[in-house]
DNA sequence: GGGCACACTAAGCGCTCGCTCAGCTTCGGC
DNA sequence: GCCGAAGCTGAGCGAGCGCTTAGTGTGCCC
């Protein structure tokens, strides 16, 4: 394991708003332990061995192994909805700015590939409270996407018939990144975003 | 918890390749509580009490608890590929079998959604051996659906710069419905993979 | 330099996990 | 009517879990 260093399309090194210092080489080491195996499958004393700390020290910065997930799961859905926001609200036309915002939301998912797995597919391990806080979050992710569809629509850019199920497909592909990406593998974060912006022009029909 | 009747594209009851009787309860208990709350947070008394037996009657029929994941998974795994290779050998043009293929994927997805989100999100789970066996089942699912894009490109139908790429952006899409689908919600398994079929034409720039 | 707040550890508590095993019931063959 | 095989249960073992607690080391204020 080395220090990750992939560009992912202008991010400074994240969890820097973490602090203190010991709290987030632990928050760090769950990331990297749900994403390998799951978060049922990480124990506390694997993750606290990962920051080189004793199981008990988990304790002094978290309640309990829930709340570590709980500040991932916030945090990186923050950041999802930030760069999405950030492409939905630049200059120009709708096909630029979906193709803008496919392109950094997918390369995000590749780039943080250990991030992403954890804030898309480990929800359900959150209690009832948490649960509905991401999922509001998650439903500000879908109204972006869909904007710049409307507007693509409305001024006669895009060619869809069914606007929320088109949104859904486009997030939908993008997430799925977070599941087949394989940092060691043929291909970068950048040419997967540029080739899902790409089609994704052709699924709204972009002139 | 009603009996599952939902029509799912021409699709008899499964599971009943498993026998005896018993073995196919616990397997069925086993895959709605997977699907539920993963494999991991599963316990071998859930699995038990949901078949209506106790705890030490799933050994009787399983030698761990992995193995029920395992069949499940190759169970699984080989009728996504059945549905795949149905639709890639049908006559018709490479367009009508792509959106064929597409169609009933994600109609299995959506209609038998607690399997399919088993099949494609627990794979972690399994030991070495079992993953290795399934990720080669996975191949084929590729090559089959890499296969009809190929034969749409080489006759001018489709039009795609990058074969890989789009193979697994439209695998991709297919896949995630198993994570998004809500059985009670807005859509029926026959309208997403309508939705889906065309979506995918629309990717490949079929004429 | 004494006292105290803070970050951390070693040890371990109570619990639940996957899995086992001795024994009970049921049933077909003769 | 007896017997053994097969299917299943009740009780429980050893291990590992999330989390707690008592105690230790360190640095800062005065």
């Amino acid at each position: 394991m080395s220090t990750a260093e992939e560009t992912t399309g202008g991010e400074i090194e994240p969890w820097e708003e973490v602090t203190p210092d010991a709290a987030r080489r632990l928050l760090v080491a769950a990331v990297e332990a749900f994403a390998e195996r799951g978060y049922h499958a990480t124990t506390t004393r694997d993750i606290a061995g990962r920051a080189g700390m004793s199981p008990a020290a988990l304790y002094i910065h978290y309640k309990t192994k829930e709340e570590l997930l709980h500040r991932i799961s916030r945090i990186g859905h923050d950041r999802a909805l930030e760069i999405l926001r950030t492409a939905a609200r630049r200059e120009g036309t709708a096909a630029e700015r979906l193709a803008d915002a496919v392109g950094s939301f997918v390369r995000w998912h590749a780039g943080r590939r250990t991030t992403a797995r954890v804030v898309q597919y480990e929800l359900d391990a959150l209690g009832p409270d948490a649960r509905a806080e991401i999922l509001a979050l998650r439903r500000e992710v879908d109204g972006e996407v869909r904007g710049i569809i409307e507007e693509g629509v409305a001024s006669g850019e895009f060619d869809v018939l069914d606007v929320h199920g088109t949104t859904l497909a486009v997030l939908s592909l993008c997430i799925d990144v977070a599941r087949w990406f394989n940092v060691g593998g043929p291909r970068t974060p950048e040419e997967v975003g540029a080739l899902y912006a790409d089609l994704v022009l052709r699924m709204v029909g972009a002139k």
